[in-house]
RNA sequence: CGGUGAUUAGCGCAGCUUGGUAGCGCACUUGGUUUGGGUCCAAGGGGUCGCAAGUUCGAAUCUUGCAUCACCGACCA
């Protein structure tokens, strides 16, 4: 390619709206252009990457079994009636009627389109297991898009399905599953590390999460020090403190906090540590049968989290988790938010493991004003259930029982799930037995963010002059520099001569046939994360050399130019 | 959805307080200059100032409404 018959697009300034490195380097490049909230144009150096990503995913997938479909992006509203996710799925499933006022869904995802197609296709288990995956433009309407194509709201997703007649069968195929996504991010030249993850709404029970280390990642991830356990936050367990509860030494007493609402406050001006206070946090319930919500109590050692998945998965707790109103406090304790606390409340109490360890803790006392000091459990409170409920924080021991947490942020970029039955059921997939049985299939996804790896990549491999690809994944694999190829007619004929050559061997290379600067060539091809810059200039003409210079080592090197091919 | 802020040339911004010919830098075009790390000089093209209504002789500027975009959003018990 010829940067002279090519759309460049690289820019000197930063539009102002990006605000990750990836979002401004893949702008700054030239990869994509905003149109609308969380909507991009993919433009031609962008849709390279794109594609080699693709290639990728597509191979492995392949390898490992997987066939190639492609579904609609536009589904019918019935099929997700059918499954229940027309209710469950909330506003993030964008609806939309055709013009004879059919309704319709933008597909975040397609279950039901895959199973509803299996149970067509499929009916004897002579034709199981079976794995086809698809590489398809999805649209989530994100409460919030940012990122540029991090979170975007239209974006490419490879995902897969699998089917099987037993839990066995899924498992096998889960773990060739796991092991192809490990050999995709390997071959994509990622820092990464499968995780073990929550099932969050699509259910199930095992599930993995494939995450690119980098620090402007929306996810916290919970490894230990000593093993390979790595969890997301929303999964890891916090394991309950080690040895018995000290026993009570201090008795209950009312004290006087004015002004005091937070942990921070209540503690320093107690002067006791924060660890010994607790946090009561209110949180709805699910409804009853007569509508009323019922309110519940979760209570946090004062320096710990609320960790919101753990708590959804409580029976008591309504999902998704909402607070309490300041009316609902007022009603279920009798004073306002920043007194509470769960001696004398008559509601459902649940009390986190690391709360409950402790010995004469500091809390509201249900009265706007008042704490208590020297509270103890069981004496003064004894109406509660013990559960893990908080965020796992660094240097707590790892629950794999070797080693302490250390957390870092990732980017979900691959996600696994064995799904078990749920789609299956709801819309009749299944086929007949050896034994001529009616089964109903079990079933796994298998999804991996395309769009997504190319900003994580970013984000992971770059440096202050731009991006710097990882080999599998540029779109160029060089770029042919001459220097002032107009005046010199020895460097034009070995840049021509070389560029064919290249283009011969297959090899993609970008020859910058402008008539610019030297520097503005160096920066546009730094920029754009070319690994290899082939440097011809009168300079070094007189021995037949060239200069080679490594994008991602910064190396440069002379060579001579009947060499150039043996480097590819 | 709530809070905050923004919207003026392709991009980054000034002008608005105090209403009166719409500006700067980058990018783009032309000519010259320079040529191994984002040259310099000169001339030029490009705008219904987000949309709509109002106030006014006159609105980018004041008022109201709407739209779009961005940032923040249990962390408080």
């Amino acid at each position: 390619m010829r940067t002279s018959q090519y759309l460049l697009s690289t820019l000197k300034e930063t539009p102002a709206s990006a605000e990750v490195i990836s979002h401004q380097l893949m702008l700054r490049a030239g990869l994509v252009r905003h149109l609308a909230s969380g909507l991009y144009t993919w433009l031609p150096t962008g849709l390279k990457v794109l594609q080699k990503v693709e290639k990728i995913v597509r191979e492995e997938m392949q390898r490992a079994g997987a066939i190639e479909v492609l579904m609609p992006m536009v589904q019918p509203a019935d099929l997700w009636e059918e499954s229940g996710r027309w209710e469950d799925y909330g506003p993030e499933l964008l609806r939309l009627k055709d013009r004879h006022e059919r309704p319709f869904v933008l597909g975040p995802t397609h279950e039901e389109v895959i199973t509803k197609l299996v149970s067509n296709e499929i009916s004897s288990y002579k034709q199981l297991p079976l794995n086809l995956f698809q590489i398809q433009t999805k649209f989530r309407d994100e409460i919030r898009p940012r990122f540029g194509v991090m979170r975007g709201r239209e974006f490419i997703m490879k995902d897969a399905y699998s089917f099987h007649l037993s839990d066995e069968c899924l498992s096998k195929t889960y773990q060739i599953m796991y092991d192809a996504y490990c050999r995709i991010f390997e071959r994509l030249g990622l820092n990464y590390r499968p995780v073990l993850a929550d099932t969050g709404s699509i259910g199930g029970e095992t599930s993995h999460e494939f995450h690119v280390l980098a620090d402007s990642g929306e996810d916290d991830i919970a490894f230990s020090d000593e093993s390979d356990f790595a969890a997301n936050i929303e999964k890891a367990e916090a394991l309950a403190p080690v040895g018995e509860r000290p026993a009570a030494t201090q008795s209950l007493t009312k004290v006087a906090t004015p002004n005091a609402k937070t942990i921070e406050e209540v503690a320093k001006l107690l002067a006791v540590e924060v660890q010994s206070t607790v946090k009561t946090l209110l949180v709805c319930g699910p409804e009853d049968e007569q509508g009323n919500t019922p309110i519940v109590a979760l209570v946090l050692r004062g320096d710990h989290q609320l960790n919101e998945v753990k708590a959804e998965h409580l029976p008591q707790v309504a999902t998704p988790l909402t607070f309490a109103s300041d009316q609902q406090i007022l009603a279920a304790a009798n004073c306002s938010a920043g007194s509470i606390g769960p001696i004398n409340l008559s509601i459902d109490i649940i009390v986190d493991r690391s709360a409950a360890h402790l010995a004469d803790f500091v809390c509201g006392a249900n009265e706007d004003g008042y704490h208590y000091t020297g509270a103890n459990w069981d004496r003064d409170c004894s109406n509660y259930t013990v559960a893990d409920i908080r965020n796992v924080v660094e240097g707590d021991p790892s629950p794999c029982g070797k080693g302490k947490i250390v957390i870092k942020r990732g980017i979900e970029v691959g996600h696994i799930f064995q799904l078990g039955e749920k789609y299956a059921k709801a819309m009749s997939c299944a086929v007949l037995t050896e034994s001529g049985k009616n089964q109903t299939l079990t079933m796994g996804c298998y999804g991996i963010g395309v769009s997504r790896i190319v900003a994580a990549a970013i984000e992971q491999n770059h440096d202050k002059y731009g991006i710097k690809w990882p080999k599998a994944i540029a779109p160029f694999q060089a770029a042919i520099v001459p220097m002032n190829m107009h005046k010199s007619a020895r460097v034009k004929a070995t840049a021509e001569k070389l560029y064919q050559q290249l283009q011969q061997a297959g090899i993609e290379v970008l020859f910058d046939d402008r008539k610019e600067r030297p520097g503005v060539m160096f920066a546009d091809h730094e920029l754009m994360g070319t690994p290899i810059l082939l440097i011809i200039g009168e300079r070094n003409l007189d021995e037949e050399k060239i200069e080679l210079k490594n994008r991602i080592s910064g190396e440069k090197s002379l060579i001579s130019i009947n060499e150039v091919m043996s480097i590819f």
